[in-house]
This record gives structure tokens, C-alpha cells and sequence, in this order.
DNA sequence: GACCAGGCACATC
DNA sequence: GATGTGCATGGT
């Protein structure tokens, strides 16, 4: 599984080159967007993202202290924005509290900790922690998300039925424990899924897979 | 107008 | 443990 995994990302790599993940300005930044991307297409997280900025309110000090209501008018191109605006004060208040607004603080904790931390957020399940985790602050853990499923699932590397964990330590237990590969690796199959394998065409003649 | 997008929590069986 | 449902905007 080791020599099959690294030949789809060298297929992966060598069609679409380094995708430049996480698209963001600042680490913080990551996070919230990990948050807003839920289910969500990026170019509407964009869009929000755009809207705290020109207010000057992207920061964890500015977010935590504006009211619930207001952030979610500011995040309505994200659909789903009442929720969303819940689950971001959620970790704002989980933050603040634990680690006094400092990602510096947040990650000096071991690893595996903080991912059992951030999965006991209202709203932040094992993708979104993996991205924060991953993209944010640098952990080599990998990230699994639809397209990882559905792509695996289309090609018989995995059981449809296969769990998140499952998946995710097909990749981490045959793969060199590294934050560039994971980085890329988990970027470039988004991009595969982006273009190739979407959800209605079950049957793809022109994978680059293949 | 249908379908989909870088999920998650919760209810119910 | 599996299965269903609500959450919602914007692009194709």
C-alpha cells in the first residue's frame, strides 16, 4: 500500500504541480477558515473572509468579542451562517479559555491531545481539527475529507463503509510522517476531486488516476 | 431549477 | 452501529 499511495501522489504531483495550501494570510486566519469551509465551496468562505477583513475585525481578540448576531451577517455567503457563527464563538471561547488567545500556547500541546481538545468543540469534527491541526499549526497528521473518501471508495482502496480514522491511517501508517507531503498530498486530492470526480459521475474515463 | 460544495450534531431506530 | 435530517449561500 506504501509503493501504491506514493505513486498516485507522484501521478498527482506531476499533473498538477504544488497547490500552495492552506490559501490564507495568517495562521488564525486557517483556523477560521477551516471552520467556514464545512460542507462549503471556498470561493463563499473567500467572501466572508473578505467581510471581516474590511470591517477590521479578523483577529481572535476582535471575533471573540463580537456579538454572535453580527458575525453571522458578516458570514452569510458561507451558508449555514447562524450555525457557523455558533461554532466559531464555540472555539473562540475554547481558545480563550485554554490558551488565553495564543496559537503560540496552543501548539506547544502534544498533539494527540489537542486534537481530543478541539473534537470536544461543538462543531469542530475530525476533518476540521485535522486541517487546524495540519494547516494551522504545522502537525503531521492527515487530513480526510469527501473527496479523499469518494476518490479512494471509486478506486477500491478503501470499503465504502470505511471510518475517518480508517482512512486516515491508511495514509498515515504507510507514508513518511511529514507535514509537506501531508500538506500537498490531502491539497492535491481536492484537486483531483475538483476535476475529476464529482458526486454525480460515478464513472470517470478521463482519471488521471488511471 | 436541480445539483453540489474542502461537515457536523443530533434524533431515532 | 447505521441511517436520516437540519443547517443555507452562491456557482454551474
Amino acid at each position: 500500500m506504501t509503493r501504491k499511495l506514493n505513486l498516485i501522489y507522484n501521478k498527482l504531483y506531476t499533473r498538477f504541480g504544488t497547490q500552495n495550501w492552506w490559501p490564507a494570510d495568517t495562521t488564525f486566519e486557517v483556523i477560521v477558515g477551516a471552520i467556514l469551509t464545512q460542507n462549503t465551496n471556498w470561493q463563499n468562505v473567500e467572501k466572508a473572509i473578505v467581510n471581516l477583513k474590511q470591517y477590521r475585525l479578523f483577529s481572535p481578540q476582535r471575533l471573540y468579542r463580537l456579538r454572535k448576531e453580527k458575525l453571522a451577517a458578516l458570514i452569510k455567503p458561507t451558508g449555514y451562517y447562524n450555525l457557523k457563527a455558533k461554532r466559531l464563538k464555540e472555539f473562540l471561547n475554547f481558545f480563550f479559555t485554554f490558551y488565553k488567545g495564543s496559537i503560540e500556547r496552543m501548539s506547544l500541546v502534544n498533539t494527540e491531545k489537542l486534537r481530543q481538545q478541539l473534537l470536544s468543540v461543538r462543531g469542530i469534527g475530525p476533518e476540521t481539527a485535522d486541517s487546524i491541526l495540519l494547516y494551522a499549526l504545522e502537525k503531521p497528521v492527515f487530513v480526510v475529507d469527501a473527496y479523499t473518501r469518494r476518490i479512494l471508495s471509486r478506486h477500491h482502496f478503501i470499503k465504502d463503509a470505511a471510518t475517518y480514522k480508517e482512512i486516515q491511517n491508511l495514509f498515515m501508517k504507510n507514508l513518511k510522517k511529514s507535514v509537506k507531503l501531508f500538506n500537498e498530498y490531502h491539497a492535491l486530492l481536492v484537486r483531483l476531486g475538483k476535476d475529476f470526480c464529482l458526486k454525480n459521475k460515478p464513472r470517470c474515463q478521463i482519471c488521471p488516476l488511471r
